[in-house]
DNA sequence: CTCAATGTTGGGAGCGCTCCCAATAAGTCG
DNA sequence: CGACTTATTGGGAGCGCTCCCAACATTGAG
């Protein structure tokens, strides 16, 4: 026998947090265990006197359910976990993900699931971290960040046939449910914006091309100048990391090819790229106007306000979550999609409030 | 009877990840359960042959032990919770709490423990989250970031009997577990700096006064001054809270107190600051020092290179995970304190290499 | 008043492990 | 070679729930 609180009677003072288990405050209250459990989990059909007594009991010995055992007996965690692949290690230069990190948080505590999270920072974590992700009976479902091109990740957790949505959409995605933003409209509406406010020479600093995000917002800016009838200019297109080193450098490479204005495809390199044009002694936006990517709440103000490209990231979180336990609780056939819009937000980096005028 | 793959032969292709149990590998094998127990848990005290034969059919069958009963059997979840409280849900204007949360990720991959995350949000979440946290057999342990003034949370926690360490030294610590660095050793050493370094009015700008960090560096701040005979004087602290714009709009404050240097008591707050100095066309460090505290990869660079207080933020996290496992596996008495070191990293914002030449 | 329908309750049988102990096999030593 | 260790193995008894079904109580219509 475990033990009990000594002497078992009924006095008024009891431990506020106790060991014990559903027998035990049947005996309590003079009902079955199944009793218990049918209050403890709001199912109907008992006597509102019983659930009150049982109530009263469950308050007064702070007893609460152990977990374990109600996922081993129900085969049910309410747990889902999120991964952050190792390609995604910069996990902390960007604030887009401790963000998207929040909103799934935050989804996670709608819905009364708990949150676990593996970041796989080294080969070496993977190779520990995977058998505590494959484990069954820990996680109903799982968030995985979309990683780089030819990351093995998504493979291995699919053999798992856990419920699975990726975060962005991957590069092989037949059969697989992701959730993504429109990252090719989005960049085509961007660009489409600085064409119409009459830029001619329109350069980007482009997302890795080892992702699916950096790919197609650069899809869209190609997009948006063949539409607009405007020739491509390779020297008008740099890489960069979504770092703000790279826009910083990525900047120093498009002055050669004099653009008058820019699409960063985040706000970080759009940030790193404003440095070296201030740096240059030019001025924003009258030689040289912006658009960025991602509107977070920034941790660094000042001038020019950015115009950019509103992420949803906190209702995009929420959709992932959303998107997940409906896989899990409806299977995961057929494969979901989710694409959620994004906005032009127009602030000064793009001029337009001086072209209007 | 569960479904068993058909068949249930011992051909070669056989699902990668199946739902079998102990007893099925066991059967498999020709073995116990007993003994595959032994063996998956590495215990000694089995035959090397039959241990061979048994993580074959394991690989075989991508047999994955069953969490929750495990956890149910043992008592035993080798899961934490990382517990972030309402008042720290500024959580993403600064880039310390990602980082600690990598840290704290890092570690627990490294001892086989599990994360869980729960940020609280609001009100609501907290009164969602805490029966999840509670809930027995879920979490072996808890880290909870230090809170402000008033927060119930921790005396919550603390009820629960788990196993608690508190993040940040907590305002009351009587009996209660905590890891934090060294403020005020480490406000003193970077103000003690400027000090040598010749300047006379040095101001601050501190966290908030509802936190122990912002009250610490407070203490070391006022604490050099007077071991060094500088006067206190009141014009020359401002009171931010750890945000950018709580460092630009201190800067404003201090210009009429004229300061020649100033310690910020985060990076955040001194770019805030140092952003209010530039629009006022002084110059850094020739006009106005500055030595800011977190050392923190940030994701903005830029002129000038600040000197800061490096705060070992990854091993930070990794301590603090090993004192929580020490507490679980040693029991929670005597209450343990942690406290770690800090490094003045001296770069050019504090003028030192300007003033040895 | 009877019978069926419905509401309420209790207990058995798991869920898939771990831990303990007893049973057996294999060594060891005088 | 027999008595005693010591290494190995198997199975029982939980861990604390949920889920199902049977038992009983209650209700209302005929």
């Amino acid at each position: 026998m475990r033990a009990l609180p000594k002497g078992g009677s009924t006095a008024e003072l009891e431990p506020l947090v106790s060991n014990l288990t559903l027998e035990d405050i049947a005996k309590k209250a003079g009902v079955s265990r199944s009793t218990v459990s049918r209050v403890v989990n709001e199912h109907p059909n008992v006597r509102p006197e019983v659930r009150s007594r049982v109530w009263e009991v469950i308050r007064r010995t702070g007893y609460h359910p152990n977990a374990a055992a109600r996922t081993l007996a129900s085969q049910r965690s309410w747990m889902i976990g999120l991964v952050l692949p190792r390609s995604v290690s910069f996990f902390f230069t960007d604030p887009y993900y401790p963000h998207l990190t929040q909103g799934i948080a935050q989804a996670c505590n709608q819905y009364n699931y708990t949150l676990s999270l593996f970041i796989v920072g080294t080969e070496d974590d993977e190779e520990k971290i995977f058998p505590r992700i494959s484990r069954r009976g820990l996680l109903d479902g799982i968030l995985l960040q979309s990683a780089e091109h030819g990351d093995r990740l998504i493979d291995r957790l699919v053999e798992l046939n856990t419920p699975l949505l990726i975060v962005g959409r991957p590069f092989q995605s037949n059969g697989i449910s992701y959730i993504d933003i429109d990252n090719v409209k989005a960049a085509h509406r961007a660009v489409s914006h600085l064409i119409q406010l009459g830029y001619k020479r329109i350069g980007t600093i482009t997302g890795p091309n080892s992702s699916t995000a950096g790919l197609d917002r650069k899809t869209g800016y190609l997009k948006a100048l063949e539409e607009h009838g405007h020739a491509i200019d390779q020297s008008l297109i740099v890489e960069g990391d979504f770092t703000e080193e790279s826009g910083y450098a990525g900047m120093q490479h498009l002055f050669a090819a004099h653009p008058d204005a820019v699409f960063a495809a985040s706000d970080i390199m759009a940030i790193g790229a404003m440095r070296a044009v201030q740096e240059a002694g030019l001025r924003i936006p009258e030689d040289i106007a912006f658009v960025g990517f991602d509107d977070l709440p920034l941790t660094i103000h000042g001038q020019p306000l950015l115009t950019t490209v509103h992420q949803p990231v906190l209702e995009f979180g929420a959709k992932a979550v959303e998107t997940l336990i409906d896989l899990i609780e409806n299977g995961i056939e057929p494969a979901r999609r989710v694409i959620m819009d994004t906005e032009l937000i127009v602030r000064s980096s793009c001029g337009a409030s001086q072209k209007r005028q």
